[in-house]
DNA sequence: GCAGTTGCTGACCGATCGGTCAATTACCGT
DNA sequence: ACGGTAATTGACCGATCGGTCAGCAACTGC
């Protein structure tokens, strides 16, 4: 047997060193994580680190792509689309997945894009994030609509890393949890960008 | 004349410092911020910055303290009140003022809150969030519930001071703008965490 | 058996980190 | 004129930073 089939076996090293590093540059901050802790935490030597990446920032890039790219890639499927209500919807059960899927990695450039702006794929989050906005809140937007935008982004980043979670926790990535959180995640965020005019609450919800 | 009476003088030093490694800390991160930086910036010598605070983290403190400790007091001044509508209200409206007046302070330990969890007066910061989370979220509150508390307290902490602001400035301390943010982010809050049922919202403000 | 590749490591490098200290300057009341 | 205090600084310290490099196992194909 060349290579071990479903056993889970041990992940791949640059594998196992990505996902060390997410956790620790969401936690600790991209500056606040040197390469010997994250060697440390994942049971290698610093070197070895910078074997499997060119540098610290290449590792951080590494490790948000997947996130970035996914999500330019629901967002163009919603620009593309036609703006039907259903498209819409459609576009935010997506982002309320990507959120919830990728938190750490949201969470990590939403509080750091501002430091992070001159690593390509942070800008590159920046301005797709910018881009949501725009596809978001038509030209004319108030500064309420704007607002809700942005809290919506940053709360919900916020939120689901919370550590603390204010009384039981959802960062954990239990997924039983996970399922429970979804549908909460899209009415809130649903409530947020909409404009409130009248919204159809059926009263069993509370 | 023994001091400049009115006349916008140099401000003291020590406030000067506390000024730029606000900014500093609450932009680049706390371990992003070198001691050197904020000296060059504030067009001193590192020494200079160690002579007025003990230690950066001693810096850290001073800069964040007026915020927690008001913070504090208005949370209290709520707890302490029977917990009429009014009173609710009245704390609203004093938190998103304490939101726009320590914006920075906010995001600072918002946003780094659980790397800084170590440094007493950030502890102290924690501690009084979770207090207000409970005070916010009956012990039976909905997962949803405390959703809405944590993307309220984090988005607005988020939005206040990202910088590209999605379309328009919100990040500069334009008092003008401010006035135009107070009421919005007030009805976006207030909507966050009451119960949903029936908002009394005069159709003007739309 | 042996060259080549892959994974990994310790030793080392210059730079920068937070912090200490002695010296210097400026200003104060007397 | 003078002693004392406050403010500021450069020189310096040990530690750690991100990163380089040569070498060492282990496995490969031949």
């Amino acid at each position: 047997m060349p290579a071990e089939p479903s056993v889970s076996a041990r992940a791949k090293p640059s594998d196992e060193l990505q996902a060390v590093a997410l956790e620790q540059f969401a936690t600790r901050g991209f500056s606040g994580t040197s390469l010997q802790q994250i060697a440390d935490v994942a049971g290698y030597s610093k070197s070895s680190v910078l074997y499997h990446f060119a540098s610290k920032e290449a590792l951080l890039d590494a490790v948000l792509t997947p996130a970035i790219d996914e999500f330019g890639r629901i967002l163009d499927a919603w620009i593309s689309d036609a703006s039907t209500d259903a498209a819409r919807q459609a576009f935010l059960e997506a982002f309320v997945d990507l959120l919830l899927r990728y938190r750490l990695e949201v969470h990590t450039f939403i509080s750091q894009g501002q430091s992070l702006e001159d690593v390509p794929v942070v800008a590159r989050a920046n301005a797709t994030i910018l881009r949501m906005a725009e596809a978001v809140c038509p030209p004319e937007a108030s500064v309420e609509d704007r607002l809700r935008f942005g809290i919506a982004l940053g709360g919900a980043a916020y939120t689901l890393t919370a550590d603390l979670t204010f009384g039981s926790g959802m960062t954990t990535d239990d997924a039983a949890t996970d399922v429970e959180l979804r549908p909460a995640l899209v009415h809130i965020i649903s409530e947020l960008l909409s404009p409130v005019p009248a919204h159809a609450v059926p009263a069993s919800t509370r």
